[in-house]
RNA sequence: GGGCCAUUAGCUCAGCUGGUAGAGCAGUGGACUCUUAAUCCAUUGGUCGAAGGUUCGAAUCCUUCAUGGCCCA
């Protein structure tokens, strides 16, 4: 069906494959390698080209052809495995009758193959497979961008992330990153007894965080789920449950705009702990993020677009209304909770306010607008107004704040973490207050979950929670300046024909 | 949602104040048994993102749309 719009190339390629089908099978599936391109690097690069022609060593490698320099009689050419290149060397003289012209030099860029010989070194010094014998083992139909400049069009990389993970290393690396990211991160949780589990991703009813949900249905039960926005309900009841200790680490939905740091659907590491309070899991955090950091860096700094980050040092710890101040000097101290003070204030930097909002809620608004971007080093800032921490547990000092925090860097909030509300008459009350926002036209208010209320009044022990973003995490650690860039298959609009 | 920028050969990119489309790589044919952005000779390949408009004439100017990027909300 898109036969008629093969360009030249392609067709070429369909030709040589309908050649290759009228003699035999051109995709076989019966050679193993036994040999990858990095550890036999590692293992014989320090050999002479004597001691590897004492030893001949046999390798059969196997990986995707992505250069080849024919010289008459004899080729050079480098196969790209999992780990990395190795490059060949093709003479017709040392292969069978005919395998040389017939088969081998009509091959592509692109095919992958399969070689065995042994290993010996270049008169420049490079390690290589003198060949002995060669096959194809898939033919390629579409040929591979150039070899330079390799794919550089964004939209293409995000597209077909299988080309670009074929073209750019650093790429592959960046998932090779994220991936030990998660696994450290599962590491530490289960070193210390945290039991890792999966909850619900179809909802009836979304809770757990202030955001918009994704809508779906079910057929057969006649009725509209959502796609959950966070897992914390569940978590917490698995912790009435008894499961003192529990983290989750998965994807949630959140019907909002894309941009460089959101995509619809994200990784979310969450965690729970009975008899843990948020000081002890921002003491947490901070061991989780050296160790993480420098599991899969190999050191506890990184550099992110330009800018140092040390780990290694304490983290600061502000509280939310200190650092307003801090970056608000014309805000005078004494009206920081003086809702017509920060009201006029937040004027003067026009912010949109809502005529609900109280003291604490403008305070957020001035803290966003003001003071997050500025936070570059690792920064936990504390005392949230319990006005935007529907979940949290109120500070037994201050009432009108919760003992929550969030923690910061490079100017991103990477963190977010409280002692939670484990009072179900209090809670029961805040989900009122946020039924009566979803009333009054908020559609990312939460919803009154009975069944959570029923679970608290079983008894929560007291808990902290905690959620880390896992694709913001990987940013920082790879260097990435757009989510996409840690995501594999990033959210595209369809592509235009 | 708003602003700016981009979209030209399979890929990476040129293409000036409008005059009828180019390079490198890749491909094809040829030479070449130590190359590595191999080299040398020859050569194929285009609905210039889409649709309108202006003009004798549009890749180029204008409008709308699509997709992407960056910045802002």
């Amino acid at each position: 069906m898109t036969e008629h719009s093969d360009n030249e190339q392609i067709a070429q390629r369909r030709s040589k494959l309908a050649g290759l089908r009228a003699v035999a099978n051109p995709y076989p599936n019966d050679f193993r390698p036994d040999s990858l391109a990095a550890p036999i690097h590692a293992q014989y690069e320090d050999l002479s080209q004597d001691q590897l022609e004492q030893r001949s060593i046999e390798v059969k490698v196997a990986g995707r052809m992505m250069s080849r320099r024919i010289m008459g009689k004899a080729s050079f050419c480098h196969l790209q495995d999992r780990s990395g290149r190795i490059q060949l060397f093709v003479q017709r003289d040392a292969l069978p009758e005919g395998a040389y012209n017939e088969a081998f030099k009509k091959w592509d860029l692109g095919d992958i193959l399969g070689a065995e010989g042994t290993l010996f070194k270049t008169r420049t010094g490079e390690l290589s497979v003198r060949v002995t014998a060669i096959r194809l083992l898939t033919k390629a139909l579409r040929p591979l961008p150039e070899k330079y400049h390799g794919l550089a069009d964004q939209e293409m990389r995000y597209r077909q992330r299988y080309l670009d993970l074929i073209m750019n290393p650093h790429s592959r690396r960046v998932f090779e990153i994220r991936a030990g990211v998660v696994g450290s991160i599962r590491k530490f949780m289960q070193e210390r007894q945290f039991l890792e589990v999966e909850t619900p991703m179809m909802q009836v009813m979304p809770g757990g965080a202030v955001a918009k949900p994704f809508v779906t249905h079910h057929n057969a039960l006649g009725m509209d789920l959502y796609l959950r926005v966070a897992p914390e309900l569940y978590l917490k009841r698995l912790v009435v449950g008894g499961v003192e200790r529990v983290f989750e680490i998965n994807r949630n939905f959140r019907n909002e705009g894309i941009s460089t740091q959101h995509n619809p659907e994200f990784t979310m590491l969450e965690f729970y702990q009975a008899y843990a309070d948020y000081h002890e899991f921002m003491d947490l955090t901070e061991a989780m993020v050296r160790e993480t950091c420098s599991v899969v860096l190999g050191s506890m700094a990184c550099e992110y677009q330009g800018e140092k980050f040390d780990f290694a040092m304490p983290f600061t710890r502000l509280t939310l209304k200190q650092a307003v101040l801090n970056y608000n000097p014309d805000l005078p101290a004494a009206g920081i909770d003086d809702l017509d003070t920060l009201v006029a204030y937040a004027e003067t930097l026009d912010i949109q306010l809502k005529g609900d909002f109280g003291a604490g809620r403008v305070q957020t608004e001035i803290f966003d607008e003001t003071v997050e971007h500025n936070l570059r080093q690792p920064t936990f800032i504390t005392e949230y107004p319990v006005e935007v921490s529907p979940l949290s547990r109120a500070n037994d000092d201050d009432p009108r704040v919760a003992d929550r925090f969030e923690l910061f860097i490079a100017g991103r909030e990477i963190a977010n973490g409280f002692s939670e509300l484990n009072d179900p008459e209090d809670q029961a009350e805040r989900f009122k207050n946020q039924v009566a926002q979803r009333e009054g036209g908020d559609d990312e208010a939460m919803y009154f979950d009975e069944d959570y209320i029923r679970a608290l009044e079983y008894g929560l022990p007291p808990t902290a929670g905690e959620g880390i973003g896992i694709d913001r995490l990987v940013m920082l650690l790879t260097d990435s300046a757009s989510i996409r860039d840690v995501l594999l298959f990033p959210h595209m609009r369809p592509e235009s024909k």
